[in-house]
DNA sequence: GGCTTTGTTTTATA
DNA sequence: GTATAAAACAAAGC
């Protein structure tokens, strides 16, 4: 699923391949992925329009637009942003269509539907989803151990829900918070007032280094995750836990369970989770 | 055709 | 208002 290492991953290639291009007109061939606004003035605010840089918060993609505009995009479960030549027939999960002003276009493609659009004026981010929201960036110099423990403070919740939790901390999802907490030999059941002095400074680490070693890798292609020009990332290759139920523990021996915690698929391996 | 998948939102409750 | 947990929702693949 496309978490902060595959949307860093995007990002990088958006900023390769479409940055600096004119978008020349917009194709939308399913109208439920344009959340806001409208789908006439959508397609009107982007005609004919520069795409001046492209940023990332959580796991959102923010494409900055010329006339102080934000294309706002979340891909959720299984979408995809694909560079393709013009001439490239659609295939029919290509939903959204950028015809770029170079014989390429940048296609939004999701099998489930799932992924949102917004246009929004720059800064204004009320109508995009959850992007107003956000908890801090986890790889940023503001998010220190410091403000990790300041924040852990008075939450009770298990680790794992808190973990997935966008206000809490942008970017996480449920291959990386496994991870994380495998990295950080905590189990996904523990609650975080539970936690001591040590374990929080263990998690702080592993949640920065999982995600940088994802960006590193190009993020995780386990099931439809490809890079802008369709290409799989290494990750899936690292993983220690996630999607490997009764396979072996690299540390330990033991199998790895896959349980329901915070009603999510949570794999774990119960010896060297404590 | 029911089950599974996950990211996010909604709802209910304390 | 806030924290939490559970349920709902999106839709397609198998």
């Amino acid at each position: 699923m496309p978490e902060l290492p595959e949307v860093e991953t995007i990002v990088t290639g958006l900023r390769e391949l479409v940055v600096g291009h004119i978008i020349n007109k917009v194709i939308i061939r399913e109208e439920k992925i344009i959340a806001f606004p409208e789908v006439k003035e959508f397609e009107k605010e982007l005609y004919e329009k520069d795409i001046i840089s492209v940023d990332r918060r959580g796991k959102y993609i923010l494409l900055r637009i010329e006339g102080n505009k934000t294309l706002v995009v979340h891909l959720r479960m299984t979408g995809r942003l694909l560079v393709k030549p013009q001439k490239l027939e659609y295939d029919k999960h290509t939903h959204v269509i950028f015809k770029l002003n170079n014989d390429f276009d940048l296609r939004f493609h999701n099998v489930r539907k799932f992924g949102r659009m917004y246009l929004v004026d720059s800064g204004d981010y009320g109508p995009a989803g959850g992007l107003a929201t956000l908890g801090p960036e986890p790889l940023s110099d503001a998010f220190t151990l410091e403000e990790f423990k300041k924040q852990l403070k008075n939450r009770r919740t298990n680790i794992k829900s808190l973990l997935l939790n966008q206000k809490f901390l942008a970017g996480l999802g449920n291959i990386y918070t496994d991870e994380a907490l495998f990295r950080a030999k905590i189990s996904p059941y523990r609650t975080a007032d539970t936690l001591t002095e040590n374990e929080k400074m263990d998690l702080y680490t592993a949640i920065r280094s999982v995600l940088k070693s994802g960006v590193d890798s190009g993020g995780t292609s386990f099931s439809d995750y490809l890079n802008i020009k369709g290409e799989k990332g290494n990750f899936q290759n690292k993983l220690k836990v996630y999607q490997r139920e009764g396979k072996k523990c690299s540390i330990c021996g033991h199998e790895i369970k896959k349980d329901k915690v915070a009603g999510r698929g949570t794999h774990y391996c119960s010896t060297c989770q404590k």
